[in-house]
DNA sequence: ACTACTCTCGGAAACGATTGTCAAATCCGT
DNA sequence: ACGGATTTGACAATCGTTTCCGAGAGTAGT
């Protein structure tokens, strides 16, 4: 499988109804979470293949994802292109922003101390305004 | 626990053992590793007595402490206050590193977004130079 | 529509890091 | 050295996630 294809993809209920709820939601949810409210529509979908797809999905650049502190990995839908998140930890509303400052910085500072193939995670987690209430 | 002390901290070999054991690592290391070391230097110490010293340590800012793409924690001896880390992905030298730029800039984005009690995570990764030959 | 060939599903078992349990060992002030 | 509190360590338990594997469902070819 070295040479062209990925795997053909089929067009499953399964498939469609965790791209329906990512296609929904708005903060970061976990694997679990995204399966309860699954069961919650009735679509129920079992768990390992939620685990699966959200996996395919992130790893075909439609889906973020991250870790938190619980170790635990949460998804959201994303935008194309290189974003950070600003996350509320109470509700996970997420906004997503750029810093082309931060990008340069981060080159700069990887640069004056000899690194290639730079990349970074950025992260801000706080409270947001209608939760800080 | 919200009032007043730390505990009172005692003063055991196997607390010892681990602290030197950090005082000598140059990169990350899981808590598994560093019980794997102190199996070496046959001053064996319990599994979950290193993960407690090691949560410990952390607590106190003595340590850092960050997640790997596996899931595992990793930790570091640190310098004390606020700064980040730029990490050679080949052999795990690691420089810390501090952006006030970059402090600010997060600090700006969440308060624009509304956000309050705002924290960051922030982590370069790249090739050493002595790796990249 | 029928067949054959896969890919996918799902429930249960496996995994791996971490945490909890609790009796025994160890500290440390007195 | 004594005694109460903390810490240790072997083991079990937890928790998120992954793997297994037989059954089920897409899809292409006829």
């Amino acid at each position: 499988m070295s040479t062209t294809s990925e795997s053909p993809q089929r067009n499953t209920r399964q498939r469609r109804a965790v791209a329906a709820i990512m296609a929904d939601l708005e903060g970061f949810a976990s694997a679990q979470q995204i399966h309860d409210i699954l069961k919650q529509r009735g679509e129920s979908v079992g768990l390992s293949t939620v685990y699966r797809n959200l996996q395919a999905l992130a790893d075909a650049d439609l889906l973020d994802a991250l870790r938190n502190d619980d170790g635990e990995t949460l998804y959201r839908r994303c935008s194309s292109g290189h974003h950070h998140h600003l996350v509320c930890r109470q509700c996970g509303r997420t906004v997503e922003v750029e810093g082309p400052t931060v990008e340069r910085w981060a080159d700069a500072v990887a640069d004056d101390h000899g690194f290639r193939d730079v990349e970074h995670t950025l992260e801000i987690f706080g409270t947001c305004g209608d939760c800080a209430s």
